[in-house]
DNA sequence: GATAAGATTTAGCCGAGGCAAAAATAGGAG
DNA sequence: CTCCTATTTTTGCCTCGGCTAAATCTTATC
């Protein structure tokens, strides 16, 4: 466990393991390689890497399983993201649809001082601006209300956007036009 | 010059040989070696492929020199880097002396659009919390009054820090506890 | 229980970018 | 002009993280 160069290609992949996982998705190979753009045998051999490094359990053929240690990375790539979201969507104006893709990419330059400047320059926000929630700094992710798909919505029933879950540009900015956005 | 993967190493090395022959000193392969903290070998080795992606002028034994795609490429990388600083000094409240190897990663993972949302948030600044200058745009830098080392001074003499060279964070602590900035 | 389809893993490969050790070159001292 | 030293380059190697093609395992269907 003394391992100690997670490279940006870890991060990456414990970020997509988690985020298949939470929302409900297993972590197969497949799935880890489609959501990296990454060829099934790409994904394997890394996987195996980080069964090695003791930040995933895996067994061949059998999926894998974040271990605390993973767990704790992942959530902490996160919550990096989320945080450069939010800098790069309420600081620097940028619009909503582009902030996702800037932060796939800054938040591995981003270090524990960033981090912490960012979330203390944001009033510790716990919210992204898609509605996701920020991992805290000691691993802990808010506790939400019921939410529901808006396709269940009833005809006049009133409530409020919880979060959006398509990253995609166009998408995102159809549903903008429509006034939906989180809150 | 279709050469399109432009990769973080290609830009420390094009950053580093600019900065070496804007302070006048010769970009030889020993001092890009030592600046970047890798070996010789690993320095001729680089130096060989910029040479071969049009980005330097480069003969065995005979130093290296930017072509002006190469130029356009470092001052780029210069403009994010200093950016970037002002942005953690002045919006995230960072401290001085923290800026300078934070802004060393994050350069490479700004897109132009972030490049462009900082300036217009900074209202396009053109000097950097160094007091060094940030290249526009286009590629030019503010010209400057006319500058002097400290120890030129004469006892009794006014005058106004223009810059501060040293990176070092515990010499850049020194100057800013005797009241030393920029301005 | 056999078999076909699909998912996963293995085998063998590649380029980027590092390294150390050995060879080559440049340049100054004699 | 020759030789010594410092610099630079070459050689040969390594790891990371991709890839394709081939082999293997699982699973659903008959």
């Amino acid at each position: 466990m003394q391992n100690q160069d997670i490279t940006r290609a870890h991060q990456d992949y414990l970020k997509t393991i988690y985020l298949l996982q939470s929302r409900g998705e297993t972590a197969n190979n497949s799935a880890i390689a489609q959501t990296l753009s990454v060829s099934p045998a790409s994904a394997t051999n890394m996987v195996k890497r980080l069964a090695e490094a003791g930040l995933i359990a895996y067994a061949p053929y059998q999926g894998v399983d974040l271990t605390p240690e993973g767990l704790r990375i992942a959530l902490k790539v996160v919550r990096r993201h989320r945080l450069v979201e939010l800098l790069l969507h309420e600081i620097l104006e940028m619009p909503w649809d582009l902030v996702h893709s800037e932060a796939e990419r800054i938040e591995h330059a981003v270090s524990d001082e960033v981090e912490d400047a960012i979330a203390r320059k944001l009033g510790n926000p716990s919210v992204d601006p898609h509605g996701d929630p920020i991992p805290s700094k000691d691993g802990t992710l808010a506790v939400r209300a019921a939410e529901r798909p808006l396709s269940e919505l009833l005809t006049g029933e009133t409530a409020s956007v919880a979060r959006v879950l398509s990253q995609d540009g166009d998408r995102l900015r159809y549903l903008g036009s429509m006034g939906l956005y989180p809150g």
